[in-house]
DNA sequence: GTATATAATAGTAATAAGTCCTAATAATGA
DNA sequence: TCATTATTAGGACTTATTACTATTATATAC
């Protein structure tokens, strides 16, 4: 019976990735954070976005160096940019097919796949 | 004018990774070349195994934890289970029109894409 | 083959993302 | 209002990876 508590801290986890669109990593969350709390910490602030991924509230990217948080919560894939390290969303449909196209064969369970296109964009590429 | 040069660490790296079909992490890789050559740094693997990926010799696969390395150098999917963390090839053709597709009204100058599959592995579904 | 320039190495220190630990705090249900 | 205990702040710790530096050894020139 773990309870989970509506704490102010993980309500203000929350309202930073619905704030903050453009994919921001933990860290960046938690810099955001401490101008509206000061006393924040950064353990919270990774915990709280665990919690909140885990219950589908907001959606972990993993993506090379740190992961990043999405208030999108439909399967949808990322392109980073290789110069700047921004992420964005990419125009693709998520192929669910390929989630079932893949237990075939492997005796896998697929709960879901992480699609991420690597590039330059518009802004790097001058 | 910055010559690479064909040394004995880089050569053990290679044939480590040809040699080490289960997808293995950089440790791991450092582990199995110790107990060929017992003076071998981890510096030294990171850096040619750095090195051999980025002149095609071997892929570089981006999972969650620890990055692996791969002796397959076609693009190719993997499948990561979540339980034991092992990594295996999925069974499902690269798409490569979705690379282009990406291109198209972002701006991006796309290069390839990363999909990974997580789920459980037959093993640890029992 | 020998000398030379410098890429690469071993070993270690440093960095960075993220987790773990503990006493103190505060949200929840009774 | 009170008791229970999930959660917090703050800091220590872990793990993957990169950076640094004196030394070594490979490729090239002689």
């Amino acid at each position: 019976m773990k309870t989970k508590r509506n704490t102010k801290q993980r309500r203000l986890v929350l309202d930073a990735v619905r704030s903050l669109t453009n994919h921001p990593s933990a860290d960046e969350i938690y810099v955001y954070l401490r101008r509206l709390d000061s006393r924040i910490s950064r353990g919270t602030v990774y915990r709280n976005l665990n919690v909140l991924a885990e219950e589908g509230e907001i959606n972990h990217i993993r993506v090379p160096a740190a992961d990043r948080y999405d208030f999108r919560t439909d399967r949808h894939y990322h392109m980073i940019c290789s110069r700047c390290g921004r992420v964005f969303d990419a125009p693709i449909e998520y192929a669910e097919e390929n989630d079932r196209a893949a237990e075939e064969g492997t005796g896998f369970k697929v709960k879901c796949h992480n699609t991420v296109f690597e590039g330059m964009c518009p802004d790097c590429l001058e």
